[in-house]
DNA sequence: CTACAAGTTAAAGTGAACTTGAAGTCAAGC
DNA sequence: GCTTGACTTCAAGTTCACTTTAACTTGTAG
């Protein structure tokens, strides 16, 4: 009954593709035995891991940070429920800020455009301080 | 008193950098007059159109919805504060999904992961079917 | 035995949003 | 007149998160 999963499998059940699979491999955020054949094999634990990885972008954390979340987890064994959950700590305080902004953003959508003081020098909504912070090249993201 | 700015005024007081605003330009977004120099020469109701570009960024449209929704704009005159306005609505509604997503991410960390049941099969947090459908290559944002 | 689906690797391509670099022009201060 | 700084264009580079392609091997059904 511990039945191991192909990539096409596990491709199916996450909604994952094969391909990104083996991308994240890559980068190490999750592994797989070999068939002798060189196939890859999941053991079901993965599907939990992949769940994670995929609930943690939306959630907006990008592949580098989700693999140091990751590099908590045990290695030498099965994570546990409460392995999980303290993962969810970093998580909450990220959430919240974003919700936070959003909120914020939305009372400007109403309040400031629409009385006209979407102006950069008096309007506080966008920022110019928190984004002269950020450079170097690539796409910038909004959190 | 109708000041006109430099590319490096703009920037200073729009905290985008000088490339992004001619990069901005290149695709439409904003426009600029010319000094017999070459240079760029702005009005002063740039700032507002550059102000909701990022403004819009923040709430997570991408440059071409934007350039969509600045093309609403009328080309002929400074827009008023009613022709901003108007733009608004699709936002709204854009950052009430986006909040009430994150709202249910979040009960997701606490109360998902922490019982254990962050399964693919049968937690809805990880959502296979809205990942299944999206396809191509890029990087995926999650809205 | 032959199809054909499903797996393998490595390398190159993709889209978004810019930045960086090269090579040159223009304006102001000393 | 010279240097310095701000500007110009155009092409190429960068990051992220993948996908696509090519060339090949393995597994399964008929």
């Amino acid at each position: 009954m511990d039945k191991v999963l192909t990539i096409g499998e596990v491709s199916r059940r996450s909604g994952v593709a094969a391909s990104a699979l083996r991308f994240y491999e890559e980068r190490g955020l999750i592994t797989s035995e070999r068939a002798g054949s060189g196939h890859r094999r999941y053991p079901r634990s993965a599907l939990r891991r992949i769940a994670f990885i995929v609930f943690a972008q939306r959630i907006g954390l990008s592949l580098n940070e989700i693999g140091k979340e990751l590099a908590k987890l045990p290695a030498d064994r099965t994570p546990t429920r409460a392995d999980w959950s303290r993962l969810s700590g970093t998580w909450l305080k990220r959430v919240n800020a974003r919700i936070a902004e959003l909120e914020r953003l939305k009372d400007g959508l109403t309040a400031c455009i629409g009385c006209g003081c979407l102006s950069i020098d008096r309007c506080q909504l966008s920022n110019p301080q928190d984004r002269a912070g950020r450079n170097g090249p690539g796409p910038r993201y909004w959190l």
